[in-house]
DNA sequence: CTGTTAGCGCCTTCAA
DNA sequence: TTGAAGGCGCTAACAG
């Protein structure tokens, strides 16, 4: 019977499927900006994973506004999904309750705190800027700037864990060095906002950049600018993307498990499928490492 | 009745009505990579376009495989979507008849041609590797080479088109200057095919990129190698990324309406749908730019 | 034009 | 273990 299903060319609807089991075989997938150049690692990682399953992804774009997330966790749990998986740990609390009463797998991704409830697969973004600031201490730089664009949740967490880490430097221009702007992130805005940060405190001799787009924009202005680096200056990027290193000098930058995060998100969401027991909670965080290269490799005394 | 309905927080059963109209609100998208970053701007373009109206997206990734994509396109079909985008216009035949027989809107992006059926909204590549070949030739540039990753459809018309806008260029060893491999492009790789084109033939003196990944690559190797760009060496990309211009010189490149597509892809979809009365055919060739920076602007006598 | 009803195709339960 | 049948919630066709 079976074969002759198979030579009759049958193929099930997916829609009564879902209407009769109350579930599809869709995972949706909720970030804050497709212009990131984060997630398309995330994705790639998903994509990945997801090919050996009967999974398909639904991306949801909500805009870093929490409402609009808020709006699309409604509407994608309405479709009843396989699973949801959504970036970060800073939903509404409407949202979370959402998410909460889901009865399907629902992953947090990027992230990671301790003290936040439900699964997430990510790393400490406060710990990530602490790293930065330290490097950069390390290396001998005394007076290190922050670039930031749009600042989400996660940056705002690399900034505490930055600003953290510098206490006790005693650079009382501190304050005055951390440069910020709500314009999504580009190469051109890195450029635009070392200019800001060398009127605003021309002493500055590094800078931790909130993600690489802005620190190659840095690296980029600084050079046109006549700046040595990393002799003068000293530049750390987040993220490492592949081109980092191709810069001239490499781009230290901070290695974050992007591809990983993808990955494990799809297969995490397809075991709990699966075993029909109620798995573990899932909860890991991933580490991240900081690449040293030209653009912060100064000689220490 | 209506606002009792609003009350009681009804909302309609997505599986139900798909089950009961034989039509889901999804939109399909197939797309060859997702590493590319090309299709970043594409998937901007139609999320922006997508928000005002109640279709989601969903993303094939068929990995420059047209057996993938035949399964995908098969699998997509199958859940009745709203529409169906796919990239390029070099399907397989069962692919074409699929998308032939298909009882929803069907859009072709990226690519156009005139003598290919079905809708399309796109460039013309072999045009734009033609342009990108004049463009070099008229600075002056006369042994210009190729560089291109992952061969697909597209970039062996770019490839065609440079080839013939350079026949009478009378280089005997124009041949050799063509520098390709079947690896994912990265800025890695315009690094390591500008040394490989430095090793087969020497005195190129310019270079079209398959894309900016690539040209960013080779004009930071050619940097580290001490070559002088653009007195000695001309670089034209393509795609015109957003970090482009703000390289040391800036990068000239080909500038593609990535996003535009995008955005009338999904409005196409959408007028087709509410228009119930068969709608013209969509053929849009959306055209290119080249935009000339320091890297090809050579004093010409 | 409004109100009613018969499926849509599968899943799941229940009977054999 | 296998097989039959009732719904899942909506849409569209049809009757009034």
């Amino acid at each position: 019977m079976e074969a002759a299903v198979e030579k009759l060319g049958y193929v099930p609807d997916a829609a009564a499927s879902a209407l009769a089991s109350n579930r599809t075989d869709v995972i949706g997938l909720l970030i804050p900006s497709l212009t990131n150049s984060v997630f398309s690692d995330v994705l790639r990682g998903m994509y990945d994973e997801a090919e050996n399953h009967p999974f398909s992804i639904q991306i949801g774009n909500f805009r870093y506004r929490p409402l609009t997330e808020e709006m699309l966790i409604g509407k994608f749990l309405r479709q009843k999904p396989a699973g949801l998986i959504v970036a970060g740990l800073d939903q509404t609390d409407i949202s979370k309750g959402m998410l909460r009463a889901a009865d399907c797998p629902v992953i947090q991704i990027m992230d990671y705190d301790a003290s936040a409830e439900g699964d997430m697969i990510g790393f400490s973004h406060y710990e990530a800027g602490a790293a930065a600031a330290r490097h950069l201490r390390d290396r001998g730089y005394r007076r290190i700037g922050f670039l930031g664009a749009r600042m989400d949740p996660r940056t705002q967490r690399r900034l505490a864990g930055f600003n953290d880490a510098l206490n006790g430097t005693d650079d009382p221009q501190q304050s005055k060095r951390v440069i910020v702007t709500s314009t999504a992130s580009s190469v051109s805005l890195g450029a635009e906002l070392l200019r800001e940060l060398l009127v605003r405190a021309p002493d500055s001799d590094a800078i931790f950049c909130n993600n690489d787009d802005l620190a190659i924009g840095a690296l980029l202005e600084a050079q046109r600018r006549g700046i040595r680096i990393p002799e003068d200056f000293g530049i750390c990027g987040f993220n490492d993307l592949e081109m980092s290193k191709q810069m001239n000098p490499g781009l230290t930058s901070i290695a974050t498990p992007r591809y990983e995060i993808g990955r494990l998100a799809i297969s995490t969401i397809v075991d709990a499928l699966s075993s029909d027991k109620a798995s573990d909670p899932t909860r890991i965080d991933l580490g991240f490492t900081v690449v040293m290269r030209g653009s912060s490799a100064r000689a220490v005394d």
